[in-house]
RNA sequence: CGGGGUGUAGCGCAGCUUGGUAGCGCAACUGGUUUGGGACCAGUGGGCCGCGGGUUCAAAUCCUGCCACCCCGACCA
């Protein structure tokens, strides 16, 4: 394309409400552009990176057996209710009504509606398995959208669906989509890992997490440099340190004025914070209007891990509202700031394993400003569960081989997930086996963010002039910047470099712009064309100068020189991967 | 949802304290001079100053209600 002809727009200045590199940027090279908070359109350079990630993701879908269809993001009610997650799935769902006032959803998601379609459609086991996908844009109602196309509320996501006819084919589905989601974020040029993770809202049993590696992303990962331990931080097992060999000693209230933080009292105690625990107040809701009342109690030292909390619990994480103390009190006995495991009543006690043996801790006493000493489990009170409920820290033991473990942030670009029977027995997804007997369905799914992958690749991909698209998802391959568009010399070599990389199906622009050289670099940088090809004074003896994107060095040779340098970096970047 | 901040031309901002007919830079348009890293000169167009109510002779400016957007937290594939 001649870029004369283009409609490009691109900012000299960042927007304010940019804050990421991947944000600015995009906004700047005129690539997205905002509706609403959380809501963006893809201009006809992003729009091109949009389709190249689609591309790659169908080629490897489809060389694992997917077939690509395409469903309404309108979705009816009923089926959710079906499934359970019309209330399950929370404020994030986008509801809506028709002019009947029947109840209607942009999808989320599309479990539902694909095992719809199959339970249909598919009724013998000679029809499985069977692998569905689409890309198709996605609602969240996000309670705060973030940082351009990391947390939009409408979004564009590849999403996959598995169905096997028993455990052992669910296994191989997911294994081959595990596989194909590396093969994918490989070409995108994505710096990643994959990592164990929580299902989260969309349920099942075991699930990955493809989490491209960036300091701005919001996913949390613990690695070991020691083992093969890779898992989110929600996900990761806690086991916490050895309780300490000591003699129980004798309960002791102690008067602890203006002590509400673990802060505040290990200074008032001149204590360690591993001597107290700290309780956290729930209510959680098993329907609408049904709650009990949870208090969960961990080291004071400790992070709670609300995963792990409301999968012990099993209830959506948004069933799970932190308890207006005044209302506990009266139930419970609890006060805030003075919560104690002592003394309380009807409510639900938690415990994390850690504290299960620790000796001698000190905890509210359920009385405002008075704490109590020397609390042992066992002897004291007893927890209604003990589990693991804290979050993973730098440095906490690994589960697996006991090394300290390593956090690293991330965005998380795609996740896999095995459903096993939860969709297919909720909403009777079944087939005939070999001997005409009805059999649920096992089921997978797989999803990948398409438009976030996209902010991903510029979040590793840039710097201070721009994005540097790496070849496979670029917009275009190859700019050819003809620095005076007026010398016809120079025009004429810079069309026959731009049509002679044409020919041999690269995909090149021609800077025709009436500009000066300076605006065509800067626009060529800030937009991260891989190649560019500066035509200039040096045209009248056939002479070009050949440039990198991604490398400082700028060569001079012949325009013939040029196009061979240009197709041979160009075709290595594809298929070296 | 809690805390903080911001809404003035397409983008970035000043003006608001102390009310008096709307300003700068970039971008756009016209003409000219330029032409290898975001040129220069001259000229031009472009605003319900987020929206509503109030105070006042007079409101971008003061008061008030609402809305939108951004950041932090909470929360979330």
């Amino acid at each position: 394309m001649k870029l004369s002809k283009m409609h490009i727009h691109t900012l000299r200045e960042a927007p304010t409400e940019a804050e990421i590199p991947s944000h600015i940027y995009l906004l700047r090279a005129g690539m997205i552009r905002k509706l609403v908070s959380g809501v963006y359109g893809y201009m006809p350079f992003g729009y091109r990176v949009i389709r190249k990630i689609e591309e790659i993701v169908r080629q490897e879908m489809d060389a694992k057996g997917g077939q690509e269809i395409l469903m309404s993001a309108i979705q009816p009610a009923e089926l959710w209710q079906e499934s359970g997650r019309w209330y399950a799935y929370g404020p994030e769902m986008w509801r809506l009504k028709d002019r009947n006032e029947r109840d209607f959803c942009l999808g989320p998601t599309h479990e539902e509606i694909f095992t719809d379609i199959i339970r249909s459609e598919v009724t013998s086991h000679r029809q499985l398995p069977m692998n569905l996908y689409q890309i198709q844009t996605k609602y969240r109602d996000e309670q705060r959208p973030r940082f351009g196309l990391m947390r939009s509320r409408e979004f564009i996501m590849k999403d996959a669906y598995s169905f096997d006819k028993d455990k052992e084919g669910l296994d191989k589905s997911y294994w081959e989509m595990y596989d194909a989601y590396e093969k994918i974020f490989t070409r995108c040029g994505l710096e990643y890992r994959a990592v164990e993770a929580d299902t989260g809202a969309i349920g099942g049993s075991d699930s990955h997490e493809f989490t491209a590696i960036s300091e701005v992303g919001e996913s949390e990962v613990a690695y070991c440099d020691s083992c093969d331990l890779a898992a989110t931080t929600e996900r990761a097992e806690c086991v916490g340190d050895e309780p300490s060999v000591e003699p129980e000693l004798a309960l002791e209230e102690v008067h602890t004025p203006n002590t509400k933080t673990i802060d505040d009292l290990v200074k008032f105690l001149t204590i360690h914070k591993k001597k107290t625990m700290k309780a956290l107040l729930f209510q959680a809701y098993k329907d609408e209007t049904n709650f009990e009342y949870v208090v969960a109690f961990i080291r004071g030292d400790r992070e709670l891990n609300v995963v792990k909390l409301v999968n012990a619990l099993n209830i959506p994480e948004h069933a799970l509202v932190f308890a207006n103390e005044i209302e506990m009190n009266k139930v419970t006995g609890a006060v805030g700031g003075f919560t104690g495991p002592i003394g309380l009543q009807n409510c639900k006690i938690l415990l994390d394993a850690e504290l299960k043996d620790a000796k001698n801790l000190v905890a509210g006493a359920n009385k405002a400003d008075y704490h109590v000493k020397n609390i042992n489990h066992g002897r004291d009170f007893t927890a209604d569960l003990i589990l693991d409920l804290k979050l993973i820290k730098e440095g906490d033991k690994c589960p697996k081989c006991g090394a300290p473990v390593r956090i690293a942030r991330g965005i998380e670009v795609g996740q896999v997930f095995k459903l096993g029977t939860k969709y297919s027995e909720a909403m009777k997804a079944v087939y005939k086996d070999e001997n005409m007997k009805d059999q649920v369905m096992e089921m997978g799914c797989y999803g990948i963010g398409v438009s976030r992958t996209m902010a991903a690749i510029v979040e590793q991909y840039h710097d201070e002039n721009g994005i540097i698209w790496p070849v496979a998802v670029a917009p275009y391959h190859a700019i050819v910047s003809v620095v005076n568009v007026k010398d016809e010399g120079q025009m004429k070599l810079g069309t026959e470099i731009y049509e002679e990389l044409k020919s041999v199906g690269i995909e090149a622009l021609l800077d025709d712009r009436d500009e000066r050289a300076g605006v065509k670099f800067k626009d060529a940088d800030l937009m991260g064309i891989p190649v560019r090809i500066t035509v200039g004074k040096g045209a009248v003896s056939g002479m070009v100068e050949y440039k990198l994107r991604k490398e400082a060095d700028k060569v001079d040779m012949t325009a013939k020189d040029a196009v061979h340098a240009a197709v041979g970096f160009i075709d290595g970047e594809m298929f070296d991967k």
